[in-house]
This record gives C-alpha cells, sequence and structure tokens, in this order.
DNA sequence: CGGCGGCATTGATGCAGATCAATGCTGCGC
DNA sequence: GCGCAGCATTGATCTGCATCAATGCCGCCG
C-alpha cells in the first residue's frame, strides 16, 4: 500500500485546508518537529500558507509512503515515528540508505521521481504536500530553498559518511557508530537518553550497516556480555560510552 | 600544499578580473563545460558577473585543493581532469566518496566546512570562486540556487547508489558497475567510447569500492582473461558490455 | 492457556576477499 | 642504458563475516 499516489485518503475530496484530522497539533505554527525541520526558515504568515498546502497524515507500521524511481508526487515531512529508506537489487538485497526521524523531510532533492522507497518502520505521522504545490510555494521563497539546500548538504555528509563505514569498517564498529549515530540524533530533536530506542528489526540495522542479521546480533551479545550495552526491548541502553566512541568515533 | 587557502597564487595582488592565465578560454562564455555545469542556468550578463569573481587554475597531479573539516574557503567547478574526493579514518583508512569529472562542482553543499578532502588525480583545471562571493552572487540568483540544489540532489542520488553497491554487491559487481559508471559519465561529457580513462591508481579504485588493491587487480585479470575487457594503459576497453551490465547493472 | 508465526539468538561450517609475500613492469633520473 | 622507485600483478594463506541450521523467545489469536 502507498499513501503518495494516488491520494488513497479519506479527505481526497475536500478542500485541502479542512485536511487536519490525524494532525497532532492544530497547524504548522505549533507543530511539535517545526524547529528542527525545513519548517524553521519560515515566518509566522508564510506558515499559514504552508498549512494551507499541507496535509498531515497517520500511517501504521510498514506503510510505503513511496516507491524508488516512482513518479514523485509529494514530498514529506515526518513528524512522528521512524521510516526507513531504501534502495533494492532486482535479486532482492536491500540497503538501507538511512532512517529518517522526526523533522526529517522526505523527497529533499526535489526531484521527479523518488531515488528511494521509503516505509514506516513503526507508526508515522507525517506531514505531505503535493510536489508540484510545494514546488510552486518554494518559488519566491529563496530562503526556504536556501534551507532546503543546507539538509540536502547536510544528508550528502551523512550519506558519506555512511560511505567510509560501509567500505572500510569492521562490523562492531559499524555497530558501535550506529548506537552512537541514533543517540546523537534523538538527542537532538529532544530525547537526550542513554537508551537508543530502535525500533527497527535486526534486519533493518543489517541491511543498514551491511551486514547480516546473525553479525548485528551476535555483536550486539558480545557488546552486552562485555557489559559495553545493555540490550533493552525495542532498543539498547548506551553502559560505556567511552568504549563505544573507541570503536565507533569518526 | 593547498591552493585553497590562503590563496598562493601568483595573481593573488593583481585585481580579479586579470586573473586569467592558465585559464583555457576566455572566460565563462566559451567555458567548455559550462553547459555540462551549474553554469548552464546563467544568463550571458550573468555570466560576465561571474567572471569577475572566478578564478582559472592548472594545478599538477596530487595537488590538494582543499582538506576534510577545514573552513571553506572557496567553490570550485572542475574544467579538466580528475579530482577524487575522500573521507579518512584517523588510522588511514580512506573512502574515496567519488571522483569529480569536469562539469563537476565541487562544494556543493555551500557549508562552512569542507566535508571531504579533495585532490588532483591528474593535472587538473578548476575555475575558483571565494565561497563568500560565491554565496553573495547566488544571493539573488534563485535559478541558480535551483541549479545547485538539483546538482546536490543527483549528488544524493549517486552516493545513495554507492552505499548500494558498498553494502551488498560483490567485488566483480563492483568492478563492473564502477566501469559501466564511469563510461556512462565520460559519454555525458562528450566522450563517447568503449575505452574508459582510468587516470587514478588501483588503490584509489579499491578505496572507491571498498576492496584492497589486490582484489580490484584480480578481478580486473579475470575479466581481462574472459575476454570482458581489454586493460590498456591507464584505462579499459570495454569488450563485453552486456556481460558487464549482467553484473554492474544497477 | 496452548500453539503458531515471526523474529532473534546461538552454533557449525564455508568462502570471498583480506593479508602477507614475492615478482614483474614501467618510466624517470643519472 | 642502467638502476631505482613506485605501482601492479600474481600466488599462498588466513580470517571475518556469510551461510546454513537449530533452537529460543514472545506476542497474538483461537
Amino acid at each position: 500500500m502507498s499513501i503518495a499516489e494516488p491520494l488513497q485518503d479519506s479527505c481526497a475530496g475536500a478542500t485541502r485546508s479542512d485536511c487536519r484530522h490525524g494532525r497532532a497539533t492544530n497547524g504548522c505554527e505549533d507543530c511539535k518537529v517545526r524547529l528542527f525541520s525545513v519548517c524553521a526558515a519560515l515566518e509566522p504568515s508564510e506558515l499559514e500558507e504552508l498549512d494551507r498546502i499541507s496535509q498531515a497524515k497517520q500511517v501504521p507500521a510498514r506503510t510505503t509512503l513511496f516507491e524508488q524511481s516512482a513518479l514523485a508526487g509529494s514530498v514529506f515531512n515526518v513528524t512522528d515515528g521512524v521510516v526507513r529508506l531504501y534502495k533494492s537489487l532486482p535479486d532482492g538485497r536491500r540497503q538501507i540508505v538511512g532512517f529518517a526521524l522526526p523533522g526529517d523531510f522526505l523527497g529533499l532533492a526535489l526531484q521527479d521521481r523518488y531515488g528511494v522507497t521509503a516505509e514506516a518502520v513503526n507508526e508515522v505521522a507525517v506531514c505531505r504536500f503535493v510536489r508540484s504545490a510545494f514546488l510552486a510555494y518554494v518559488d519566491g521563497k529563496p530562503h526556504l530553498l536556501r534551507r532546503l539546500h543546507e539538509f540536502a548538504g547536510h544528508e550528502l555528509s551523512l550519506a558519506q559518511d555512511q560511505m567510509l563505514l560501509l567500505g572500510r569498517r569492521s562490523a562492531e564498529e559499524k555497530i558501535a557508530a550506529f548506537l552512537l549515530n541514533m543517540q546523537t540524533r534523538y538527542a537532538r530533536i529532544g530525547s537526550v537518553s542513554v537508551t537508543v530506542p530502535l525500533p527497527m528489526s535486526r534486519q533493518d540495522i543489517a541491511d543498514y550497516l551491511g551486514l547480516t542479521i546473525e553479525t548485528v546480533s551476535r555483536t550486539l551479545t558480545r557488546l552486552a556480555r562485555e557489559k559495553v550495552v545493555l540490550i533493552v526491548p525495542d532498543g539498547v541502553r548506551l553502559l560505556d560510552l567511552e568504549r563505544l566512541k573507541l570503536s565507533g568515533a569518526s
């Protein structure tokens, strides 16, 4: 199931500004991820205008938001939950290129086709924009374009870090870097804790790090045995940050 | 040696518009990579203005254009030659995240620090811009910013392809994809041929593909033995494109 | 509450590619 | 034209992670 094209949505016939069911708040103005997201570049009046073309959606786990190489009909702002972004080979091998957290923007490149597939890992809330409407909105707002560009530059930088990780680091280093990275990202969006939520499966982690599920499991078990981490349901508690940084530091 | 900061250049004291020695042509207007580069988005009058803040430079092989995490004083347009872009780990392991060819822009993200190190593989010609001047130039030219953003989106997409390659493909698949990819890129900039120039060393190729020099060598030798490619000095001739695509197709 | 399905862990074995080690090739300075 | 330095090739061996194969765990549904 895809929510991107066509608009399989109960409010498809209503005017866009009515599409607020599912939104956690009353609009962009008090959106809880606004200050972390591309929208932080916008003035109150611009936010109002954005409200008019935005549509809040809540989707259950495993929902496909869009698929690799499909026409990019929508772009999204993630407001809650985790989204996996991946590329696949014809034979089924998969590489997850990133996990999108609240505040992340999907479709940053503004290209006419999606470069990756996006699936909800757990229950996810997004702010959806029809791409053409969003493009029109961006047009004439160079500060927003600048902000989108900044985000794209940041994504590119993350992608390059991930290349270094995939090409040159050992399994333990990959796991350590992943855990530290997720912790940092959660901290940035206001969730500072030594317990890192990992709503995704071991298979997802393996496909993100270029490993197998068995190697992920074994490596985590070993780190747990060495009291570097504590494995908890749907997450990991980081016990020995120094030791992790020794392996995972960039 | 770095040419980025400070300006180690014989014309450092001259006005910028005089800095044309080393430029292959008379200016942006008849720059041979203009139509492939970000500059294709510019009007003649804008090109003239760009001329005034640009500085053509020719640098020998192995020159460092800029270094990872240094302050980004300049941005560059590559007009000739090949540039390797890489990230390093403290212990010396290296991952090349890309090879920049003529028409490619370095510093696309416009961030205040470089995310990678850039080194000339062979003799390289670049068009250099002081970053602050370039930012000022971009400011008020949303169509150029749009173009830069498009380029960044394309780079991001390439980076994600490379992640899939690094994380999930075998040595032979990596080599095949690399060769086909380089051929396509050379074709796009006007050099259509089954002989792919490879000015970079085996070590560079290995560090790009997440392999060792020995594996690169062995894999190429095997492909040559099977008459899929013919190894020539500083390049490879692709003999059996179908067979290569079987391994390397995305 | 019991059985089933999906995921994770753990163990045994295999192998692609790394590592270690010569040897060969080529271009350049003298 | 000789010798050297740097790169590439080739061969022998090793190993980290994949693969194959149970087994365990837990939530869910009847």
